[in-house]
DNA sequence: TATGAATGAGCATTCATTCAT
DNA sequence: TATGAATGAATGCTCATTCAT
């Protein structure tokens, strides 16, 4: 309410800061950080590049702010799909849709976040890794949960979370809204490959997506 | 013996000229192509900046002639592979033999593929991506065969083959030589693994495996 | 005085590009555009290489530029000197008077003119040519009226016309302010010869003068 | 005879020496020479530009060696022309006839010589000035003496000298062989314009023709 | 003589960053 | 906050020249 009582540009500032946050994310996706001056950036969000500085520290820091923000959303999007079931089958099954689903739709962030690591600081690369390596073990001990539960027979656990991560991380390189197939349908068969591939009964994943 | 009766030079200029290629490969797969100057590339061959140019034709050219020999010998083992065998899913494990091999022991030359698309020119891009479409057509094909002939059970052509892909890729984001698991065994699983998600019953593997 | 009391640094961008332009023309006169390189201009000017590059856009264009701000000059003073008279006698003295002052007085850039042509782009040649043919346009049509209205004798209009502006232009390479002739009394030397090459009668000349 | 009886391709080197001098000659009139590599040079005679250096002493010792050439042939074509007459008027018509021609003839040679005095080293530039004030020292005494002896009329003997150069230099920028107007033909009204503006009666003049 | 490789200096240009205004 | 100017380092690339073969 008094937030909504303030300057119809509530904070120019943290406007421009978005502003050159997106523009930043755009240019690096489709470009790549070395290739991305700050000038490009700044002249996508229409001011002169000194004036970025009154928004960032610096590239460097624009990136590693980036790369963690996208690394903070994906790790809370697998937290909630955790939360949010019961069983262990189910919890497996949630966390491969949110799997799908954020590589599908935030394609850009998440290849920003696989394809920069080498341009951080090592301080800053290890707090990325540490996130991502978080991630990974939730999976990991889900599926492995998840088979136990459900007579799966895993042959390699670590080969075949990798397996899993990389099956729905490709999904970013080629899905795109209102392509040849409905993000649904790809959720669907993604998760029927993985259970599939883990040995679990499908009469079991039925009845999980019962 | 009969190795240091040759020529002690025998040709330094092509010799320089593989180094160079070598050193390139070596600093793309570190920092990246845009973070890698032609005067690092030099220093680790030992020459000066200028002396570059009496090999290659400029860091494009470069970039652009050891992704081209990447992808022909990628598509070169995997023609191999297919002529060595007579069925189909024999056929096809060869292929994913060749796969994953190819991506753990070339690590280095596949993530520059991959990763490095961006900074060639459009038409070099064109040309990697054709290599790259023929590949994943002949993997696609010989699945959809397979599966067919075996008595597979292929849910979406398509992102199975993309799962076959990724899984496979990935591989050389993690082995290296000496590591935990040797490959004979990463191709073991990996190999199960894809036969258990298309679907084809494993008393057929294990005639394909004899 | 009140000179003074102006702000000690009135757009110092300005200035700056100004100087650059000045000691551009100096370097590209006494050198040559090609043998001049940036940091020779930018060191002249007090600054860095780099920094030049707020006030142009580059090499080529900072020549461009410059050559066709001297033929803008040279082109206003001839319409000026056209303009300030009315019998055609008068006016061709006029434009003589007005081409052998433009080159005694600005030698460097009637050389910089004249002798960078190659090194423009197409587009900016044509450009400056365009200039130097609408001159040469304006002085040969005077060439003909005044010998026609004066009982002048033309061999060749085109060739005479060259041999005009070629002996103005030829000027410029050894007049020098304080040296052995006033620059009047050159004007009055080259329109004497030049009147008396085309015949005009010393009568008339006399008229012109008075 | 006993050169007939000479290898076929006699003295290659001499050869390869004189389309280096060749080539340069074109290049330098066509770029100028600071904007002319070696390497363009060598690759327009067919070799690699190592080997230029068999032939020549430096890229400074090519330019000096071309100019000293040309001024020399300038100077030959002069002194034969004086030679060839008796009377002054005839002499300074020979001298002028001689001055359009070369000019014409070696648009090519006269302009480079004109242009890259700058490119020149100081000794060389001296050499090169000393050629070019004993040619115009020459023109210079012929006018006086032609005048003195023809009743002409010289109103400033060092600028009308001038005069005659320019105007026969000039020819160089724009004549080329089968254009609009003849050699001959140029000659003459160069000529005429010139005893014109030195105010010798055109009595003499069909005299001096006849 | 010709070659190909190497050198070391130089060039136009770009960039992240700083700072007075 | 925004600007425009400046910095200093770096980059890809070219060049005249040298030299072993």
């Amino acid at each position: 309410m008094s937030d909504e009582a303030a300057p119809v540009r509530p904070s120019s500032g943290a406007r421009t800061a978005d502003a050159i946050r997106e523009a930043a994310a755009d240019l690096f996706y489709s470009q790549g950080y070395e290739a991305t001056s700050l000038r490009q950036v700044a002249a996508r969000v229409g001011i002169q590049v000194g004036s970025i500085y009154n928004h960032i520290c610096g590239k460097q820091a624009l990136l590693a702010s980036l790369m963690l923000s996208i690394m903070d959303d994906l790790l809370s999007a697998q937290e909630k799909a955790v939360a949010a079931r019961t069983t262990t089958v189910d919890r497996l099954c949630a966390v491969l849709d949110c799997h799908v689903r954020f590589h599908a739709e935030r394609a850009r962030d998440v290849f920003i976040g696989n394809s920069e690591l080498r341009a951080l600081t090592p301080a800053d690369r290890e707090k990325v890794i540490a996130c991502r390596d978080d991630y990974e073990q939730t999976l990991r001990r889900l599926i492995a949960e998840a088979c136990e539960d459900s007579g799966g027979d895993v042959l390699d656990l670590r080969l075949q979370t990798f397996a899993v991560i990389a099956t729905g991380v490709h999904v970013s390189s080629w899905y795109h809204a209102g392509g040849a197939m409905e993000l649904d349908e790809i959720v669907r068969v993604y998760t029927a490959i993985v259970l599939r591939q883990l040995g679990i009964p499908a009469a079991v994943q039925h009845l999980a997506a019962g």
